[in-house]
DNA sequence: TTAATCATGTAACACGTTACATGATTGC
DNA sequence: GCAATCATGTAACGTGTTACATGATTAA
């Protein structure tokens, strides 16, 4: 559900073709959620059989004419719905995660394997920082034609990323040292 | 792949049933990944077929059959391969986050929406913390059958959980006192 | 002249979820 | 008497991934 909502939120913002979102969402969207051309043209098919969008078509010259996506009205009470009703379960999986799965089953191989694979995730997980440093740089986040509530929230989503990779780093640290004490 | 090397390695501990191991599957492995038993028997067949396991089939009377799986020599060999071959980039997704889709579009409700979403999101964490601990408690890590490298691994994907569920217990709380401010 | 960008998709596969089905045994 | 446990699955659906196809325009 989580795409389809992404891309109500989006088109909520402003209409735009599918090609347009796909964009948006890697340069918005991605620290959270991925998304391929693919997926994102076979959701807004079935999308529109719902309800939630509307298309019309911009013939173009010399290139494939646009499909410009709108959201609806249903679009939107969906989108509130969704907004507003909560499951916080569903929301966060927390499972999924195949660093710990292969952290799990280390025994079955050498210590070194191990220590390489956690200072790779090190080295990994420095850099997202590094990127989010300078996301949050050139980002203006001055924009007047962007509402200071928007910003407020998409700066929190930044922060959340900040937490979560300094806390991940944390821990590597400390399981490196601990593994090399094992030694 | 996760799911099948999960499987696999769970079968190079004993040889057990698809029944069994989806237990096992949840008694510890469930912090960080699921599955269901459907999924399990799944799984299974595709990897029997490609020469990972093996299954004989013990009669018994008055319950279906059992069908107990081992692990092959090409088995061990793809397991260790797994663990030795890292994709850091594939094992750290990091995307898809349910709660920051939705708080990136928290604009669009009220305020006490979201508060009330993350406030219910901190008592889930905080919940999740609480059965760690008891985890931590209930386990017995001197159980002498283990060999001390295995009880070191699974102490430090313990350690992972509550390092990150202290980390998002802090970032919520500091996302609620800036939305609360901002009133 | 080669690669990237614009703009649309289709097809096949992988994997996760949900619901359903069977049928005896054991514990409350 | 009813629910839970044992033990096996099938079927359908949802969603993510990968590879491929088309064909003009623009920048290096």
């Amino acid at each position: 559900m989580s795409l389809k909502l992404g891309l109500l939120g989006l088109l909520n913002y402003n209409s735009m073709t599918g090609y347009d979102l796909s964009k948006f969402f890697s340069a918005s969207l991605s620290f959270f959620w991925t998304a391929t051309t693919s997926q994102v043209y076979r959701e807004l098919t079935t999308m529109e059989k719902e309800g939630w969008v509307t298309s019309e078509v911009e013939v173009q010259f010399s290139k494939p004419n646009k499909k410009i996506y709108s959201i609806t009205e249903l679009g939107k009470k969906e989108m509130i719905n969704w907004l507003t009703n909560h499951n916080i379960e569903e929301d966060n999986p927390g499972d999924r995660n195949p660093m710990l799965m292969k952290l799990f089953f280390g025994a079955e191989v050498p210590k070194e394997v191990m220590v390489e694979y956690l200072e790779r995730n090190q080295n990994f997980y420095e850099e997202k920082l590094r990127e989010l440093d300078q996301a949050k740089e050139t980002i203006n986040y001055n924009d007047e034609r962007v509402s200071k509530d928007k910003v407020m929230y998409w700066r929190l989503c930044e922060s959340y990323g900040e937490h979560y990779y300094k806390a991940t780093l944390e821990w590597i640290k400390e399981a490196l040292s601990i593994i090399k004490e094992e030694s």
